[in-house]
RNA sequence: UCCGGCGUAGCUCAAUUGGCAGAGCGGGUGGCUGUUAACCACUAGGUUGUAGGUUCGAGUCCUACCGCCGGAGCCA
């Protein structure tokens, strides 16, 4: 056996002679001539079998091969322009390790049904391949714009002990006898780690158990929270703009290969640079009434107000200002215009909605208890999270960002099933 | 939860007015020395989602249920 090498090293390797571990991707046969298109998880390759330059033996083992056939093969890499990675392997042995029988995704069209029950074989497509390598990379990106800020990464919790906002939209599990939930968001937990370390970030799956059966939701979705202390609303816009900024241009560096087996228009993602177009609501709502939109003022947005609203932009669009009504308890208050919250949304380009929601955070003792009153909550639940304001509080701000929405816009996905690799829906949670 | 749509071979779909259940892909057999979801020939493959009803006759019409899809509501 050659040197084992990854199909996406080929270059290096050019007229020589190496092994590829892999999978059978697809066959096409011309008698005494054979292509077999053989994947690694790097990259696909074509290798040429010639029956008068192999052994009788091997030539016949190429009739064996079926679909996802698991095997090694092994020859020469030979450079030629028809080659979509610019290389071939001209075999000269082939062995099999285990034959797979009736492979059910066949190179055609499927439904989402039978995809969604397949999902475990599915993520081998070139499609789905080329998504979840662009969610690798956003992942990564993502850490790294922190990381290169000097935050630290500090993890929340799955399990909370409390429902903080109603318990309709949690899952509940139970915890030695006790009700635990899962959580929505790492953000609470965020802030305590923000007034030990000044700049942190968690990331993680969070939780919501609503009935959406919409193209933006799932019932488990990764979420990353940076929260930063002396930092304002202004402050926290600007973070998220050179974020989000940041992630897009390295995906478009890094990814370009997997962004045109998409067939994603990247004209408008080559635009996503500092600073986004930043709106009151009260203009949010203008822009809304030009439109002919029906809407009520102090009401929150929903998903057709806001394709409305970002298809007015080239860039994410920032919505500022909401009213503090629809927005939640440990948001801070405008003391200039206390009606409405110090709290902002980022809309993503082409209907994808809302990928990022942050706040300026209520950081006054007293006022924090109020609102905890007003809304029902339990005092002593938030007694640690009140202790936060009590012990050296500071002005902070914060916001989370959504990974598969993120996902889906960047890679043109429509629906954000196919953004995470095993994807929790209201009526799915197979396999 | 509400509105709309769909359910036929392993998969994607077709089947005229209610009148013999069919094609492509995949599988099998054979052919082909440059194929690109290769192609050509032959071949096997069916409880038409489930239960009931109307009818001489139901994939097709009616009722209920199940499942899925799209949307709404819901959604720091």
């Amino acid at each position: 056996m050659a040197q084992i090498i990854r199909i996406s090293e080929s270059g290096k390797y050019e007229n020589q002679e190496v092994t590829i571990q892999g999978w059978l991707y697809n066959k096409r046969s011309s008698g005494k001539i054979r292509f077999l298109l053989v994947r690694d998880g790097s990259a696909i390759i074509q290798c040429v079998v010639v029956k008068n330059e192999v052994s009788e033996d091997v030539f016949e083992r190429t009739e064996l091969l079926t679909q996802e056939t698991s095997l090694r093969v092994t020859g020469k890499l030979v450079a030629d322009k028809r080659a979509p990675i610019g290389y071939e392997l001209h075999v000269s042995d082939i062995e099999i390790i285990q034959i797979a029988q009736d492979y059910p995704i066949t190179p055609k069209e499927h439904g989402v049904d039978f995809l969604m029950d397949h999902r475990h074989l599915w993520i081998r497509s070139k499609r789905q391949h080329a998504i979840l390598r662009i969610r690798h990379e956003i992942i990564k990106a993502a850490q790294d714009f922190f990381n290169n800020r000097d935050f630290i990464k500090v993890d929340s919790p799955i399990f909370t002990p409390n429902a903080a906002e109603g318990t309709t939209t949690l899952f509940k599990t139970d915890y030695f006898g006790s009700p635990a939930y899962l959580t929505q968001s790492g953000q609470l937990y965020a802030e305590a780690a923000c007034m030990a370390f000044g700049r942190v970030y968690c990331f993680g799956p969070t939780f919501r158990a609503e009935k959406s059966k919409t193209r933006r939701h799932l019932t488990e979705f990764w979420m990353i929270e940076p929260e930063v202390a002396f930092f304002d609303l202004q402050d926290d816009m600007q973070l998220a703009e050179e974020f989000v900024s940041y992630i897009v241009q390295t995906v478009l560096k890094n990814r370009k290969q997997e962004l045109e087996t998409l067939e994603r228009d990247t004209t408008k993602l080559e635009k996503v640079s500092p600073p986004f177009p930043k709106i009151h609501y009260n203009e949010a709502v203008e822009i809304l009434k030009k439109n002919g939109v029906e809407f009520t003022y102090g009401d929150d947005f929903g998903g057709a107000d806001e394709t409305v609203l970002s298809d007015q932009f080239e860039k994410p669009v920032i919505v500022h200002h909401y009213p503090a009504e629809v927005k939640a308890f440990y948001m801070k208050r405008d003391p200039e215009e206390p009606q409405f919250a110090l709290a902002m949304d980022m809309l993503a380009p082409e209907g994808y909605g809302e990928i990022i929601g942050g706040s300026q955070r209520e950081d006054d003792y007293d006022t924090l208890l109020q609102r905890i009153r007003e809304h029902n909550l339990s005092e002593e639940a938030f007694k640690w999270y009140l202790d936060l304001r009590k012990y050296g509080s500071v002005p902070h701000s914060g916001f989370g960002l959504g990974i598969e929405r993120t996902v889906a816009w960047i890679t043109g996905v429509k629906h954000v099933r196919e953004t995470i690799p095993f994807p929790r829906l209201m009526q799915r949670i197979y396999p």
